[in-house]
DNA sequence: TGTTAATAAATTTTT
DNA sequence: TTTATTAACA
């Protein structure tokens, strides 16, 4: 293959990256400018003109999904296979690290991840057990101190004794869980980036071995790395300078995760010889989409600054809609999908974007009634569901009895007679002799002082674990899998609950065997570690797909942040309104409302063809009616490039007077709902609602200025409004 | 031990 | 409004 191949398909910015002499870059991408080409062809380049083998090339993404996609990209191109290059997530890499260097980090070879619900799980009991008021101290709180710490990289003895009573309190959880997971060897996601940070930080020889080992270290979504994510790949490039990062500030949407935009200037001032490149040319949206997107974002302040240009055609304006509701948007915008639907468009290249879930569900039921096949993303995935964290907690525990987390799940799944009791007796036990919950447990069945009663289902309890650890070990994988899902029990146990839901649980233990089968035969294996504790580090990192595969053709709804790095050719974004988007959390803060700036800059930049972008006059939420106004977003956007969609009246005929009262009205038009009218003094506004007839009829109206009245018809003197 | 009524809370979530 | 958690009960 001829090297020019690799540079000719693309732009003069791309190329210049592409094919850098220096290793030292930082590539500001602006959104479609063609960011995971510019890192696909890269390493191609490097690989193909520079010769480098490919097992010197570190390329790190923040999700499965990029991984894959990057590494398939690199196979097509190159038309190689790449097992030897190193592609991976930052926590996936870590992992693989710490596997290796198990003892060096001072943990078990057989440690087991904790995902953020085994996280919470395990702070929770530790709260009770420190006999702390869970109001006043609430666990997703505690866990959430944690993990800012950890991404932090501050360690327990970082935080000397703080004064404030909160930051104290928070400081005690902290460490007694560190206790737990340490006594467990149980890691959590922030833990693996920590631990492996520090232990390439203070093991000369590792770090001096990776260094050298690593001659590339490529970035993606650099704005979205947290502190310890940037100083781990500071101590893996510092010598040689050889970090290759790409990402965009206008896209920086998880600061509220630890992520730091500020590392794209630390970066720029920690590697001197690094070249700026700029990617300004968009390949996906139309003119009027991309010069909104454009405009909304200068609102912000403190932009590493970029302007995207496209040459594609102007295309349509984004059109705007005033719903009445959110019942009526709902309504509007699935009406829009099945027209689009019916030219003869795929259903799959339109999608609803949303600020919070809960909003998806007005969607859903009009997508239901129209009968359009749908897709919501972020539910459950399938190695997060409980019936399989159960089944995987079996495995665990096989794995490594001194795991608390998994022995707690599941004690008492399914129910053995091991009740509160007994479980505290235990718990204290540990406490007391430090000690995990299953040796607790073995010196409890021993103990002649302990009732029968209470000692017998423990002791069935440990010979069912022996009997599982014994009759599957040097098994393969799958046929474990299958005997410790069957032996648990855990089939039977769900079995009692109503069939439909039972039925689905069993299904997907079923499926857990085949998941293990499959995993067997994962390319990316390492052959020097336990294929068990691989497969459980991919359940707690991988946790799959949240539905079914994208292969029907769906309509897609998903959050705004689910959004990134997605694009489809028609785009609604919805509930556009002061409080839902920008979020009420961050009304009242500069900072976070830039942050959801940058957010709806992220989602006009999904559109390819067509955006609709739609806000309502009343909106419940919580059961309660409210009237926002209409988000500042809009009105952020020139108008040059916004079209407001007037249908009023017409598909929505909600007609609410009655002729005689019509004739009471000065109007001589219908008043009806959703009507724009004029009152004398509280100026413009809309109709919400109406009740009672003739000279007692009243009708609610949400004024521009006034806010929402309750207006006698008789007296009010409305004019409409065209 | 499992069900039911009451009560409080309520963004976004790559791993 | 929905959802989760807890206290009370059979």
């Amino acid at each position: 293959m001829d090297v020019t191949q690799i540079l000719d398909p693309l732009n003069p910015a791309q190329r210049l990256a592409v094919g850098s002499p220096t290793p030292t870059l930082l590539v500001l991408a602006g959104a479609g400018s063609g960011k995971t080409r510019v890192l696909v062809h890269r390493i191609a380049w490097l690989i193909r003109a520079e010769g480098i083998p490919p097992q010197r090339i570190l390329a790190v993404t923040f999700t499965n999904k990029a991984a894959h996609e990057m590494r398939g990209r690199i196979e097509a191109l190159l038309t190689i296979p790449t097992r030897d290059l190193w592609v991976g997530t930052f926590h996936g890499l870590a992992h693989r690290f710490l596997r290796r260097h198990a003892r060096e980090a001072g943990l078990a070879d057989t440690f087991q991840i904790l995902d953020a619900d085994d996280q919470h799980r395990v702070v929770r009991r530790l709260i009770k057990g420190l006999g702390l008021d869970e109001t006043r101290w609430p666990a997703r709180q505690a866990q959430w101190y944690i993990n800012a710490q950890k991404e932090e990289g501050r360690r327990v003895r970082h935080l000397s004794e703080p004064h404030d009573p909160f930051e104290r309190q928070m400081l005690q959880i902290y460490q007694a869980y560190e206790e737990i997971c340490d006594r467990s060897s149980l890691v959590d996601f922030a833990e693996l980036l920590l631990r492996a940070y520090e232990l390439l930080r203070d093991t000369p020889e590792l770090l001096g071995f990776y260094q050298q080992k690593f001659q590339h270290i490529l970035v993606d979504e650099f704005q979205d790395t947290n502190r310890i994510q940037y100083l781990w790949l500071r101590l893996l490039s510092q010598d040689r300078e050889n970090l290759f990062a790409v990402g965009d500030d206008d896209q920086s949407i998880y600061s509220w995760r630890g992520a730091m935009v500020e590392n794209l200037q630390h970066f720029q001032r920690d590697y001197p010889s690094h070249t700026l490149v700029r990617l300004e040319q968009n390949y996906r949206s139309t003119g009027h989409i991309l010069a909104a997107a454009n405009a909304l974002i200068t609102h912000n302040q403190n932009r590493l600054g970029k302007n995207l240009w496209t040459e594609l055609e102007t295309g349509e304006a984004l059109s705007l809609y005033n719903a009445f509701n959110e019942q009526d948007e709902a309504y509007f915008v699935v009406n829009r999908i099945q027209s689009w639907s019916r030219d003869g468009h795929a259903r799959r290249d339109a999608a609803i974007l949303y600020r919070s879930n809960a909003q998806s569900r007005q969607f859903e039921e009009k997508l239901v009634a129209m009968g359009i096949p749908y897709r919501v993303y972020g539910g459950l995935r399938f190695f997060e569901r409980a019936e399989i964290k159960d089944a995987l907690a079996y495995l665990r525990l096989v794995a490594n009895p001194q795991d608390d987390a998994s022995f707690e799940r599941i004690i008492n799944t399914p129910v053995r007679g091991i009740g509160a009791k007994t479980l505290d007796i235990l718990r204290g036990l540990a406490r007391t002799e430090r000690c995990s919950l299953w040796h607790a447990m073995a010196t409890l069945c021993a103990d002649e002082a302990i009732p029968t009663r209470a000692r017998k289902p423990l002791l069935q309890f440990k010979l069912l674990m022996e009997d599982l650890a014994d009759s599957t070990s040097g098994l393969e994988l799958w046929e474990q899998t299958q005997r410790t899902v069957q032996k648990s029990g855990l089939i039977e146990h769900y079995r009692k609950e109503p069939y439909e839901q039972a039925a689905q649980r069993i299904e997907n233990l079923e499926e857990l065997t085949s998941a293990a089968r499959q995993f067997e035969h994962e390319p990316t294996l390492d052959a020097e570690l336990p294929v068990l504790d691989q497969f459980l580090a991919h359940a707690a990192l991988e946790s799959g797909e949240s539905q079914s595969e994208a292969t029907d053709d769906c309509v897609q709804l998903m959050t705004l942040h689910a959004a990134k790095g997605l694009e489809f050719k028609l785009v609604f974004m919805v509930g556009l309104e002061e409080g839902l988007f920008p979020s009420l959390q961050s009304l009242e803060d500069t900072v976070r409302l830039e942050e959801e700036r940058r957010l709806c800059y992220v989602g006009i930049t999904r559109a390819r063809q067509k955006l609709y972008l739609t806000y309502a006059e009343s909106r419940r939420i919580y059961g309660k009616e409210t009237y926002p106004r209409p988000s500042r977003f809009l009105r952020e956007i020139p108008p040059e490039h916004l079209d407001e969609v007037r249908l009023r009246g017409s598909t929505t005929p909600s007609a609410i007077m009655p002729d005689s009262t019509m004739k009471q009205s000065a109007s001589k038009q219908a008043l009806r709902i959703g009507q724009r009218v004029r009152h004398v003094k509280f100026g413009e506004g809309v109709i919400l609602q109406s009740e009672g007839e003739g000279t007692q009829a009243r009708v609610q109206v949400n004024f521009a200025g006034a806010g929402v009245k309750w207006l006698m018809l008789a007296y009010a003197n409305l004019q409409a409004v065209a």
